[in-house]
DNA sequence: CGACTTTGACCGGCGC
DNA sequence: GCGCCGGTCAAAGTCG
């Protein structure tokens, strides 16, 4: 279980969003107290050098950037830094990302580039770890949100200890990439991270009695291939997703 | 009442 | 030195 802190404490982001914004007025009566910190936890605007490389995953886009982060004795840390987009439902006000990773919000602004609100999350699975996210919406798109890691994660993955239902990926990735099949029986899940594709079939209780020749045909390489490649011809035989694949193609095109 | 979010204040870097 | 701005803190508010 998790611990629970307040104020720069540990909570988590609910699996299922943070919930909308309340109409909280928040104004203290008194005299606020002195709110100080230390200068340590102002650490991660710092860079000395940077490199980036960019893939795609999906529906989004991972751009890799490796910040060095000075330290008191003059030497950098190199830490990671990834960018995600994501796209959700332009009325869906939460800035979640579903990564499977438990987040503490500490803060949202309002930036000058960008009308959006940017949330800041921190890593709330293991107090130790200091990875944070940004996030925010597109200024062109706003049905597609930047999630900006920092650092990594030194602990595993939730979602490898079962924890959360995600489609997460190591290093605080967010990309759809596990498809559940669960037709009244026991869920089959057919993750896309995986080298050639790994399936897991969770039990739901009520196995069949040949569910383990199912799941032997369903763990079967030449399965995985057909189920791909149906999958491929359903999304290209799409034409919504294809208009929308060659749109975002377009957009990351430079103008000519 | 505990769990969790919201939000204004605060801090420090940076440009002028 | 000053003001702007992004990032963070933490008290107060809200919810179940």
């Amino acid at each position: 279980m998790i611990a629970y802190l307040y104020g720069n404490q540990v909570s988590r982001q609910s699996p299922d969003g943070e919930g909308q914004p309340r109409a909280s007025t928040a104004a203290s009566p008194t005299p606020p107290a002195s709110k100080k910190r230390s200068r340590d936890s102002m650490d991660t605007s710092h860079s000395c050098d940077v490199e980036i490389s960019n893939r795609n995953v999906g529906t989004g886009e991972a751009e890799h950037v490796d910040v060095d982060s000075p330290l008191s004795n003059g030497t950098c840390r190199r830490i990671k830094v990834k960018k995600v987009c994501t796209r959700i439902d332009p009325s869906d006000t939460s800035l979640v990302v579903k990564d499977g990773y438990q987040w503490r919000k500490y803060g949202q602004k309002v930036t000058r580039d960008n009308p959006s609100p940017r949330a800041y999350f921190r890593c709330a699975f293991a107090p130790s770890c200091r990875v944070k996210k940004k996030v925010q919406r597109s200024a062109e798109d706003s049905s597609v949100v930047e999630a900006t890691y920092e650092g990594e994660h030194n602990h595993p993955h939730p979602t490898r200890a079962g924890e959360l239902p995600s489609c997460a990926t190591q290093g605080g990735g967010s990309v759809p990439c596990s498809i559940s099949i669960n037709s009244s029986g026991p869920t089959i899940t057919l993750d896309l991270t995986k080298n050639g594709g790994g399936v897991q079939v969770v039990d739901a209780g009520e196995a069949q009695p040949d569910m383990k020749k199912v799941c032997r045909e369903v763990a079967s390489p030449e399965f995985q291939r057909a189920l791909v490649e149906q999958m491929a011809r359903e999304l290209t035989g799409d034409q919504k997703f294809t208009d929308a694949l060659a749109a975002a193609i377009l957009r990351k095109l430079p103008d000519y």
